[in-house]
DNA sequence: CCTCGACCTGCACGTTACGTGATAGCCAAG
DNA sequence: CTTGGCTATCACGTAACGTGCAGGTCGAGG
């Protein structure tokens, strides 16, 4: 059973992959008639045809323009060989504009990576070595899990003082929470210090992420949990003050429960 | 000298390679808003937006509508590492793409190619091995020669029916052109097989060339030229009978000169 | 100070390559 | 004989700019 040689608009506009109104345009423009009308004045497409819109679906990948398509496919003296070359000839210099924005797009990555190693190294500045160590592994192994990702991006979006800047406010801040940690969890002093713990992660991702949404109830209870959960983020807590890791997680849901309870 | 971080919209254009008018657009549908404008009007954009730009441009060399592009870059929790990842898969898939339409070119050249070399079998059919080998490497080795090649491929534009009755067309006039050797290039027997002959290739060429025109003055004598020239076809026609490619030769030009004079 | 050319502004209509109905003819099946 | 699925031809809509046009800005030079 060899395959039917003549096809309908729709069996060829379903075979390339096109929008009937495509094929209709194609006809009103002379680009790609079909061979013959049928007496009931449809259209009947043979196989010959179909070769010359795969011809042209190609080159309109290649951006060209129809007229430009029109005037090479019904070009005096066309020579389906020299053009399936010169195609051929077009995509590899497509291919290779691809190639060359896949590799600018790697570079980006690439230096956004350094940059975030190199500001993870001013983060855990003046820790411990083998801790620091411990930590910035386990910190950038989490690259690749979702969640960390964008984390761990904003400080690779952020200069190198910006990075110092941040980590000297870290450091201040989690200071000064060394101090109440014998209070309660729901003392005006520490329900501050949470205030202004997550005003501060607030500002750091709306500054870096576009529309950022302010930290809602939910979110507050994760950063809680993620606290005392994430091994290394709770030794680094504990790292200014022993237990201080505990103490900020009840206090942060303190204050979610307070202030950001659903309507 | 650190390069000025803002741009005017003649700079930013002629730094991305888009028109003026692109960045006008981006401007009105708020895709690309310039960072501020300044006291007289003037746009002015700052490196964020460069880098903002960067990322239009390749969401658009990937097909994506302005809309489309718009909800991506403000989309709320924008991410521009996870941006840039995605940008890398598309455009791996975009590569992908490319890659299977230029293996489809190969297969249909490879097939042309295939096919062409069939026909020449078929050419060279029922002539002495040593010579029909010598002839047909010839004629091979002149895929690559301009010229040549659209001749060649003529032949692997044909089904072996085709072929077969196109060799037999010339089998039966070749014999009929070596009876009338003893006569004068301008004897109407001699004159009446040329026209044949002239006819011939005008209905070859036209069945299989778009548009194609019909030999002209010059494009007879260069085929009379070619006659005796190129050795492997002065040698395909004398097997015919002896001193027939430059009776031919000879037979042509004097039919041009007659026939296709420029007026 | 004036002018000139290069740059910028907004506005409006033109263009390409279709998309999206609306309306109507063809035709095989029930 | 109607119904559902294909087809046809208008005809208007749209996206992403292109292409002027009339007019403001600005630094350099006469």
């Amino acid at each position: 059973m060899t395959t039917k040689s003549t096809y309908s608009i729709g069996q060829l506009c379903e075979l390339a992959g096109v929008s009937r109104r495509t094929l209709q345009h194609y006809d009103d423009i002379s680009l790609l008639k079909p061979t013959r009308r049928k007496d009931n004045g449809y259209r009947e497409y043979t196989e010959a045809d179909a070769m010359k819109l795969k011809q042209v679906l190609i080159y309109r990948a290649l951006d060209f323009s129809t007229k430009e398509i029109s005037q090479l496919l019904n070009a005096k003296n066309f020579d389906l060989f020299k053009s399936l070359k010169e195609q051929r000839e077009l995509l590899a210099e497509k291919k290779a504009d691809i190639e060359s924005m896949m590799r600018n797009l790697d570079e980006n990555l690439e230096s956004m990576k350094a940059k975030t190693s190199r500001n993870l190294d001013i983060l855990y500045e003046g820790i411990p070595k083998e801790k620091a160590d411990h930590w910035k592994k386990a910190a950038e192994s989490r690259v690749g899990s979702e969640r960390w990702e964008s984390n761990l991006q904003i400080l690779g979006s952020m200069s190198e003082d910006e990075a110092k800047e941040f980590k000297q406010r870290g450091d201040v801040f989690y200071a000064a929470y060394a101090d109440v940690l014998d209070q309660a969890i729901s003392a005006p002093e520490v329900q501050e210090l949470v205030a202004q713990f997550i005003a501060g992660i607030n500002s750091l991702y709306a500054s870096s992420i576009t529309d950022f949404e302010e930290l809602n109830y939910e979110t507050c209870l994760e950063i809680a949990r993620m606290s005392v959960e994430a091994e290394d983020v709770k030794q680094a807590y504990d790292f200014y003050g022993d237990g201080l890791a505990e103490h900020i997680s009840e206090a942060i849901t303190y204050y979610a429960e307070e202030n950001l309870r659903r309507p």
